[in-house]
DNA sequence: CCTCATTCCTGCGGGC
DNA sequence: TGCCCGCAGGAATGAG
């Protein structure tokens, strides 16, 4: 599942191998890619035909190309998307969704999406920061993002510390897996309370999530293939790296105490039950 | 404004 | 063997 590290390896790619060329023909083969360009496909493809590619930028999982017409092509890989660079003629995915090719003939982009969580659209909202993606908080790799304004709005929500890592409009990037291990890390459970967490507490969880998608961005680098822009998350850092999402039953790399599993917004938690002890104060449920 | 449940989608694997 | 169902999960949306 692409989260922050994963989107950055794609984005290097389209840095490398997108920017400074003119698109050409675009053609859109599944609708649901583009269910947030409104105007539709062909508007789509109208629109992209003969601009150039400025440059490759991404904001938490938000991928965006800035265009020369002060438009923007905005991305999001959802739980399952692609963005591959493929030779012209190369056959064709099986969930190939949308098809970019470029004037000067060389290889072509494809969006390829599984589930089709993911999508693009055209943005006229800006090209510095398309408003699509206004609404989104700075991730923790942005130079600009302030620790201390993070910590503040932390300890002001009335939720779980798990629930809070996931919203996108406190702090973006961490998905369900860089979540648990940034909480393993901190030695902290998902569900304590936020307002209750002291402002040290939360710097210093602050900076497990900074460390821990500092690392994949490094491993994802490692396994970034020269042709495909690649979305490569289960290779890697995946297999050797991560110490409790998907390691139910299997010992605590810190302590030896199995891994458990606990369910999460219809999804699952992972986490050390020693390391990570549920809270005494946690509010009675059912 | 804030919090939270629901919904979208398809391949895979377990159970029967 | 084959069918059914649960699961994986990011984010938009609307309810309260």
């Amino acid at each position: 599942m692409p989260e922050l590290p994963e989107v950055e390896t794609v984005r290097q790619g389209l840095a490398r191998w997108v920017t400074g060329r003119q698109i050409g023909a675009v053609e859109v083969r599944h609708p649901r890619a583009i269910r947030r360009h409104l105007p539709g496909a062909a508007h789509f493809a109208d629109v992209l035909a003969g601009r150039t590619v400025r440059d490759a930028r991404r904001r938490g999982k938000y991928l965006w190309l800035p265009l020369d017409s002060g438009d923007a092509l905005v991305g999001h890989l959802g739980m399952s998307g692609q963005l591959l660079v493929q030779p012209v003629g190369a056959p064709d995915e099986l969930h190939l969704r949308i098809r970019f090719r470029f004037t000067d003939d060389g290889p072509e982009l494809r969006f390829v999406d599984q589930r089709t969580f993911g999508g693009v659209a055209v943005s006229t909202g800006g090209a510095e920061l398309p408003r699509e993606i206004a609404h989104i908080a700075r991730d923790p790799m942005d130079p600009e993002f302030s620790d201390a304004g993070f910590v503040a709005a932390l300890r002001r929500r009335r939720t779980e510390v798990k629930r809070a890592l996931l919203d996108q409009t406190l702090i973006s990037g961490v998905g369900n897996i860089y979540a648990d291990e940034a909480l393993w890390r901190a030695g902290l459970h998902g569900v304590r309370p936020t307002d209750a967490l002291t402002a040290p507490a939360a710097q210093r969880l602050l900076g497990h999530v900074r460390d821990v998608l500092g690392e994949a961005i490094t491993a994802g680098g490692t396994s970034f293939d020269a042709l495909y822009v690649n979305v490569n998350g289960e290779s890697g850092y995946f297999e050797r790296a991560l110490n409790v999402y998907g390691r139910e039953g299997e010992p605590c790399r810190r302590c030896g105490t199995p891994i458990r599993r606990e369910a999460f917004m219809n999804r699952s938690s992972y986490s050390c039950p020693r390391c990570q002890p549920r809270p005494r104060t946690a509010a009675p449920r059912g």
